[in-house]
DNA sequence: CAGAATCCAACCGGATACTG
DNA sequence: CAGTATCCGGTTGGATTCTG
């Protein structure tokens, strides 16, 4: 459902259909668009993957983060967490079935994201 | 480029191919991931806003935050900024091409977003 | 190995008031 | 109308240290 603006007959301009707080867009943003919250998922796509292994491979974020994420993606059923009886202990994340569901759109971001123009790339 | 995990002939598990920094699907969320920023490029899909009735179709979002992002993603180049010479002065805001070519995934996002179970309704 | 705990500066973002 | 300016509390997230 989105916005519209239309005129009344009096050619007053005005918001028809309002976007009842927040829309789809902002509400999926607020699931997987929160830091590292996508290349987390993205890294499970191809199998389990080990606590230590997963923060190597998303350079730049601290433990806590990859931590923080994947309690949250846990919570929220897109991620299922795994202790496995070694020694010492180690623990597998894989994504579920509902996770998958969102690979769709993370690899069209994907694909847009690798064709950006160089002059794009975020210094920080 | 993804990161793998591979395991070298003694059987010691290492990371091949970290992702150097952030990955492509980080820096895209770092481009249209940002608060309101998705809504605002959504909302503008169908032709050219006005600022007012832009901060009105997006609900929450003050209009600081609405100024703040558009001016972020003008000078990325998705979206061109115009002034019409109206008394009093009104102000166009339009997607470019550029800013276009995001739509598909945020189409996607919101149709992933929309089929979500109402648990995962956002508090807040 | 897989975190939990603590600290703390930086940034975010809402509220409010004002302007050309 | 389309912003700008200022204030300011809350959250974020990195660094570091510790643990079963």
């Amino acid at each position: 459902m989105r916005a519209r603006v239309e005129q009344d007959a009096k050619g007053r301009r005005q918001v028809v259909e309002a976007c009842l707080e927040p829309c789809a867009i902002e509400k999926g943003m607020r699931i997987i668009g929160g830091k590292w919250t996508g290349s987390i998922l993205w890294h499970l796509k191809d199998g389990p993957v080990r606590f230590n292994d997963l923060s190597r491979m998303i350079g730049g974020a601290s433990k806590k983060m990859i931590t923080e994420r994947l309690r949250q993606l846990e919570s929220q059923g897109l991620v299922r967490r795994e202790v496995l009886d070694t020694a010492p202990v180690s623990v597998q994340y894989e994504i579920t079935d509902f996770g998958a569901t969102a690979l769709g759109f993370l690899n069209e971001l994907r694909l847009w994201s690798e064709g950006l123009p160089q002059s794009m790339v975020r210094d920080e």
